[in-house]
DNA sequence: AGCACGCCGACT
DNA sequence: GTCGGCGTGCTC
C-alpha cells in the first residue's frame, strides 16, 4: 500500500494540526485511538480525525504512529463530526474537545504502560465478569427476592397540557427544538419521562441533561425505577465529573456498546458516544452550569441543539424561566413552545409580597413582617426558608473610627468575615481562598471597635437563633456542605421535617421539594439587580422564581416575602404576578434597543498579566492587527475598547477583556477564525495569557 | 501543557 | 566546584 498519513487530535493547547506518518504494519481508521511520539515527552494518546494522502509537514519532522489501540471500536463518524463542530465553533483545536471528554483510562498513556500488557478496557471487563460470577453464586444460595415496586415505577396520569406535550414530542421524528415552559411543580419531569418512554419503545436511546451533579441521584432513581424493569439494569447510565476513573470508563463502555439506552448527566454528557439517539432532553435549560467555564468553553444546551439537528431528531429544552435566547426563538417560530400552566398538585402558586425596606426599619437584617411570618410557621409546625445569596458572616470587616476595611492581599476585593459556632473567626477571600485570623484591633489606627458590616448566611443563622431560641435552624451553603456527603446529610435532615428554618444560598433554590415548607424569605436580592452585566436581571428573575417555587408545593396559602428597596422595579412587579412572559418581553425590548444578545452575537477575549497595563496593551495590539491588516473582514463587526475587569486582580494576576460583537454570527466567526490564526502566529510565545470565549455569559 | 536546555545564586 | 532556580523554546 501507498504512503499515507493521519491527522491526530492531541490534548496539547496548540493551534496546529498534528500529522503522523503511518508505518506499513498499521492501518488506523478515523475515530480510533493511537499512541504517538510527541516532542520530548515519550508517548501520548491521540484520536485519528482524518486520513490524509499528503501532508505539509517536512520529512525531517514527520514521525510514525507507534500503535493503534483496538480495545474499543472506533468512535463513530457522527461523534467525531460533533467534536469537530464544537472545536470550530468554540475556536479551539479539536484535541481540546475530544480528549478531555474521554474517561482518563482511555486517554492517559499510563493506563497502557504499566506492568500488565492488557488494556484498561480488558481489565475492567474481567473485573465485571468476576463480579457477575460472585453475584450469581450469591443469588443461587439465597432465596428469591421479590422486587418491590416503587413510587416511580408507573406513569402518572397527565393533565391535558402534559398529554399534548408528550404527544407532540414523541410523534416528532425529525429535527425540532421544543421549549417546554412549565411553572415549578407543573410536572415537566413526567412529560420528559413519557416522551422518553415512547422513544425507548421505538428502540431509540435518549440523552437527558441536568445542570448539577446533586440533581442526578434523584433523576437516576426515577429513571431506574421506571425503565430498568423493562430494559434491564444497565439501561440507565450516569455521567458526571464526580465519577471515579473506573466508573467513568464503565459508563463509557456501556454507552459505546449500546448496552445503555438512557444517558443521564451533567453538561459533559452531551458528548456521550451513544448511537441511535431518538431524543435529547435539557432540563433547566437556562442554567448557567451548562456553560463550561474552563478549557473548552462550550454550552451543552447549544451543542444539544446542534447534535439533534445533525441526527435529525427532536430536542426538548425545559424551564420555568427559559433563557431569553430560547424564548426569543419561540417568538420567531424557530422553536416550538409547549406550555404547562397548572401545578400538578391542587395547591396554588405562593403569594409573593414585597417589603419596602426603605420605609420599614430592619431588625438585624430582618423586617418585622418576615419575623412574624416565621413565628406563625413555627406555631403551625411548618417550615420556613431564608434565601440569601451571600455566604459567610459579613461581607467585610470595618473599623468604626478610621475607614479601614479588610482586603485580600492577592485580590482587589474585600475579605469576608466567617464566624460560626465552634470555629475560630477568620477573614476569607472568596476569590483566591486566602485566609487570615481576625485582627483584634484596627491595623491602621489601633481602634478595638471593629466589626462585620452587612449580613451573610452565618449571621442570619445567628440572628434567627436569638429571635427563635427553640427553633431548629439549618444553614445550607458552600461552607456547611464542604465535606463530601454533608450536603446530602443536611438536605435529608431538612426534608425529614426536624428542621424549622432553613437558611441558605443558591444551593437551596434548586430542585428540592420540601413537603412542609410554606414560607420563603428573600434577603438582599437588590444586590444582584444592579450588579455588573446585562444578564444580571435575567439571572435574578430566574433565581427568584426558582426559590419562590420551593414554597407551598404541598401546602395551601404559602407566602414569599421579598425585602427590597426598589419594590417598583419592573422585575419585582413581574415577579409579583409570577409573570415570566411579561418580564421576558420588557427585557427583550431593552436588549433589542441596545442590540444585545439575542439580537447580536458576542465573543470575549480576556487577557491576564502581572500588570493590567500589559494585558490592555496586548489587547490593543491585536485590535490594531485587525484594523490594519484585515479591514475587509471587519465589516459588520464591532470591536470594543479593552477594559480592565471589575475585579482587576485575582490571586495576583490582573485581568482585562475585549468584547467583539456582530449581528451576523457567520461574519463574526469568519473574522474570529482568521484573526486568531494571525494573533497566534504573531505571538508565538505571548507573555500575556489569553482566553477566547464564544457566546460569553458574564461580561 | 510538559519537558529539556541553559545560565546564575548558595550549598557541601 | 555542582545542585537547582525558573526563563525560553519546541512539539507533527
Ligand atoms: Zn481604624
Ligand atoms: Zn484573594
Amino acid at each position: 500500500m501507498r504512503n499515507y498519513w493521519v491527522r491526530v487530535a492531541l490534548d496539547i493547547p496548540l493551534e496546529t494540526f498534528f500529522d503522523y506518518h503511518v508505518p506499513t504494519t498499521l492501518s488506523p481508521q478515523r475515530g480510533q485511538r493511537v499512541i504517538v511520539p510527541f516532542g520530548h515527552q515519550k508517548q501520548i494518546i491521540g484520536v485519528v480525525t482524518a486520513i490524509l494522502d499528503k501532508t505539509d509537514i517536512p520529512l525531517d519532522k514527520q514521525k510514525d504512529i507507534i500503535q493503534v489501540l483496538d480495545d474499543l471500536p472506533p468512535f463513530s463518524d457522527t461523534w467525531i463530526d460533533l467534536c469537530e463542530f464544537a472545536a470550530k465553533y468554540y475556536l479551539r483545536p479539536i484535541g481540546e474537545v475530544i480528549l478531555p471528554v474521554l474517561p482518563p483510562p482511555l486517554r492517559k498513556i499510563t493506563a497502557y504502560t504499566g506492568k500488565t500488557t492488557s488494556s484498561p478496557v480488558e481489565r475492567l471487563d474481567k473485573k465485571i465478569r468476576n463480579q457477575q460470577k460472585k453475584a450469581q453464586q450469591k443469588k443461587q444460595s439465597s432465596t428469591h427476592q421479590a422486587t418491590t415496586p416503587s413510587a416511580h415505577s408507573t406513569s402518572l396520569t397527565l393533565n391535558t397540557e402534559q398529554r399534548i406535550a408528550v404527544e407532540v414530542i414523541s410523534q416528532t421524528q425529525h429535527f425540532k427544538t421544543f421549549l417546554l415552559h412549565g411553572i415549578t411543580g407543573s410536572g415537566k419531569t413526567e412529560v420528559y419521562l413519557q416522551a422518553l418512554a415512547q422513544k425507548l419503545a421505538e428502540g431509540k436511546s435518549v440523552i437527558f441533561l441536568v445542570p448539577e451533579i446533586n440533581l442526578t441521584p434523584q433523576f437516576e432513581q426515577i429513571l431506574k425505577d421506571r425503565f430498568c424493569p423493562l430494559y434491564g439494569e444497565n439501561t440507565v447510565v450516569t455521567m458526571h465529573s464526580g465519577l471515579s476513573d473506573g466508573d467513568r470508563l464503565l459508563a463509557w463502555l456501556r454507552m459505546q456498546r449500546q448496552e445503555a439506552k438512557i444517558v443521564l448527566g451533567t453538561r459533559m454528557s452531551i458528548f456521550a458516544p451513544l448511537e441511535n439517539i431518538g431524543l435529547i432532553i435539557v432540563d433547566e435549560e437556562h442554567d448557567a452550569s451548562y456553560k463550561q467555564q474552563d478549557g473548552l468553553r462550550y454550552s451543552a444546551r447549544d451543542l444539544a441543539i446542534w447534535r439533534a439537528k445533525q441526527l435529525t431528531i427532536p430536542v426538548v429544552l425545559g424551564s420555568a424561566t427559559p433563557s431569553l435566547e430560547s424564548w426569543q426563538h419561540t417568538l420567531t417560530g424557530k422553536y416550538e413552545k409547549l406550555c404547562l400552566t397548572q401545578r400538578a398538585k391542587v395547591t396554588h402558586l405562593p403569594h409573593i409580597k414585597l417589603i419596602n425596606t426603605k420605609k420599614i426599619p430592619l431588625n438585624q437584617g430582618l423586617s418585622p413582617d418576615l419575623i412574624s411570618a416565621i413565628d406563625e410557621r413555627l406555631q403551625r409546625g411548618e417550615q420556613s426558608m431564608i434565601y440569601l445569596n451571600r455566604r459567610g458572616f459579613s461581607p467585610v470587616l470595618r473599623c468604626s473610627s478610621c475607614s479601614w476595611t479588610s482586603e485580600c492581599i492577592r485580590c482587589s476585593v474585600h475579605t469576608v468575615l466567617h464566624q460560626s459556632a465552634g470555629k475560630p473567626a477568620t477573614l476569607q477571600c472568596h476569590h483566591c481562598g486566602y485566609t487570615t485570623r481576625v485582627p483584634y484591633k484596627c491595623p491602621e489606627c489601633g481602634n478595638q471597635d471593629i466589626s462585620g458590616l452587612g449580613y451573610g448566611t452565618q449571621r442570619i443563622e445567628e440572628v434567627l437563633g436569638h429571635l427563635f431560641p427553640h427553633a431548629k435552624i439549618q444553614r445550607i451553603d458552600a461552607d456547611s456542605t464542604r465535606l463530601k456527603g454533608s450536603a446530602e446529610k443536611l438536605f435529608t435532615e431538612a426534608h425529614s421535617g426536624d428542621v424549622d428554618i432553613i437558611v441558605g444560598t443558591q444551593m437551596i433554590a434548586k430542585g428540592h421539594d420540601f413537603k412542609r415548607l410554606s414560607l420563603v424569605g428573600i434577603l438582599n436580592a437588590d444586590m444582584m439587580l444592579f450588579s455588573g452585566d446585562f444578564r444580571a436581571p435575567e439571572r435574578l428573575f430566574a433565581q427568584l422564581i426558582q426559590v419562590s417555587g420551593r414554597a407551598g408545593r404541598h401546602l395551601p396559602d404559602a407566602e414569599v416575602l421579598l425585602q427590597t428597596e426598589f419594590p417598583d422595579h419592573n422585575l419585582y412587579q413581574s415577579l409579583l404576578k409570577h409573570d415570566y412572559a411579561e418580564f421576558a418581553s420588557t427585557t427583550l425590548e431593552e436588549r433589542k434597543i441596545a442590540k444585545l444578545p439575542p439580537f447580536s452575537y458576542q465573543v470575549l477575549i480576556s487577557a491576564q498579566a502581572k500588570k493590567v497595563e500589559d494585558a490592555i496593551d496586548f489587547l490593543k495590539t491585536i485590535i490594531r492587527m485587525a484594523k490594519e491588516d484585515m479591514p475587509d473582514y471587519l465589516e459588520g463587526i464591532q470591536l470594543y475598547d479593552p477594559i480592565p475587569l471589575k475585579i482587576i486582580r485575582v490571586a495576583n494576576i490582573e485581568r482585562a477583556q475585549l468584547l467583539i460583537e456582530s449581528e451576523s454570527r457567520t461574519r463574526l466567526h469568519h473574522f474570529m477564525q482568521i484573526w486568531l490564526q494571525r494573533v497566534y502566529q504573531f505571538f508565538r510565545t505571548p507573555k500575556v495569557k489569553y482566553f477566547v470565549e464564544v457566546d460569553p455569559l458574564d461580561i
